[in-house]
DNA sequence: CGTTGCGTTGAATAAGGTCAAATAGAGTGG
DNA sequence: CCACTCTATTTGACCTTATTCAACGCAACG
């Protein structure tokens, strides 16, 4: 089931895997220069398809790489002892998982395909060597730790202080830019997640994403029919964070 | 108010300001050999005061260095734009401070002592300087930063998972934890946080934290006495964890 | 065409928030 | 050392929000 091929990238791509990669602005390689960018490909050699559904890791495996979502949508999720979970995070195209895994040598966190995707994947031993060799890569991947430690304080924050509506605008603020910073349209997408999936992001129930969904349509302010979003008002939803109450 | 003092370490200490701290096994030297951690000694020189109710940083300031807790408490806070604010975290001695800078040059939080403190000061460039050189110093630092990661994953769980004896129950375990590995007492202890505190880095109102620590004290599980926390049934408190509901 | 998973909606309930009042300490200045 | 002030804390009463439980609709799929 959770067998997930692993091809190595094909003789002529060898060479390029970064290099000629268009979400190069997105990913590890951000802020590097083409000739940097060029010692990357060495790096980055495999590929891996992931099943929807299937798991690129699980919370335990022992951590070796990390990977970079090349196409495709992925989530990740923490196991408490009782049984209960809870979704952490999304990602999309050009995003880095596997950060969790670098502290103990081994994952915390599942990471498991929400529809048909491939991976980049990097060693990390190598990427270790790599950046002690090339300056900036060691900075521009100290850079991509802190954000995500920044992230990860913003979705505290969202947790800790905001209500459900309020929750939800900034999940759909969120997705938009990022689909936007991608080349999709910042205003229509597809969610490739439950509201399962979102509630347990948002630290809500899936009755009350699909409650707050009916309520931000009868405002006018997105349509969705099934797991297709339409923002009709983008400035309402933003409205909707900065006030208080 | 702000204007806490810098003062480089005395000429006698001035080599051994690591190797000969007391803290090296909690704090960034963790797991460095003795000759790895001299090589610290040229990276921290200066130390600095930071009196109750000051800043150590705000966000928004540039971000220059790290800075380890060396005695005191602190707290770090995230601003909304609608003011609203939330404590994401305390630090205790041996604990880093800072990482949410990186990643933008700024820092992303405000830094608070909430007694007399003091932390060294870790210049970020010589830091990437050095961590280029000594490459068990950039192994290390990597997993300080993924372990940081990890930390907000588990406070996030806690903030989207949890109810309020739950979350009040896992941080007292938690300060327990960590005043035991500093060699104080795991089960009596002074708080250094208001309950306004506790609540907003738990996600709850103060006037929850008083009554569920009422609640424990009732239940046997505490003796609460304004600031003064002592645990009398460690395993009952592990309880309320393990159990759902 | 039934099955299955996902989503929507309503009604009742519980958890935590809000508001308010009383108390207790800690710190300050005389 | 004492009176005073200010802040933190506790506790009660009531209210709001989101959860729970339950029923039903819809769409995809074998």
């Amino acid at each position: 089931m959770d067998c997930a091929k692993t091809t190595p990238v094909s003789i002529q791509q060898l060479k390029k895997v970064c290099s000629t990669c268009s979400l190069r602005e997105l990913c590890l390689p951000m802020g590097l220069s083409p000739e940097e960018i060029e010692q990357l490909d060495h790096l980055v050699y495999t590929r891996k398809r992931v099943k929807r559904g299937e798991s690129l890791y699980r919370a335990g495996d022992p951590f070796t790489s990390l990977n970079a979502v090349r196409t495709g949508f992925f989530k990740s999720t923490v196991v408490l002892e009782d049984g209960r979970d809870q979704v952490t995070g999304f990602h999309m195209p050009g995003e880095i998982m596997g950060l969790d895994g670098i502290g103990t040598d081994r994952h915390t966190v599942s990471t498991i395909a929400l529809e048909d995707s491939e991976v980049c994947i990097i060693p990390y031993s190598r990427l270790e060597e790599l950046s002690h060799k090339v300056r900036s890569l060691q900075s521009q991947f100290h850079k991509m730790m802190s954000r995500e430690i920044v992230r990860d304080q913003g979705v505290m924050m969202l947790l800790g202080t905001m209500r459900a509506e309020e929750r939800l605008a900034a999940f759909l603020l969120n997705l938009s830019q990022r689909f936007g910073a991608r080349g999709y349209s910042p205003t229509e997408f597809n969610l490739r997640m439950t509201r399962e999936e979102i509630g347990s992001y948002l630290g809500l129930k899936l009755e009350t994403i699909s409650r707050t969904f009916s309520k931000f349509q009868e405002q006018g302010l997105i349509t969705v029919r099934q797991k297709h979003v339409r923002i009709e008002d983008l400035k309402g939803l933003r409205r909707l964070l900065g006030r208080e109450c």
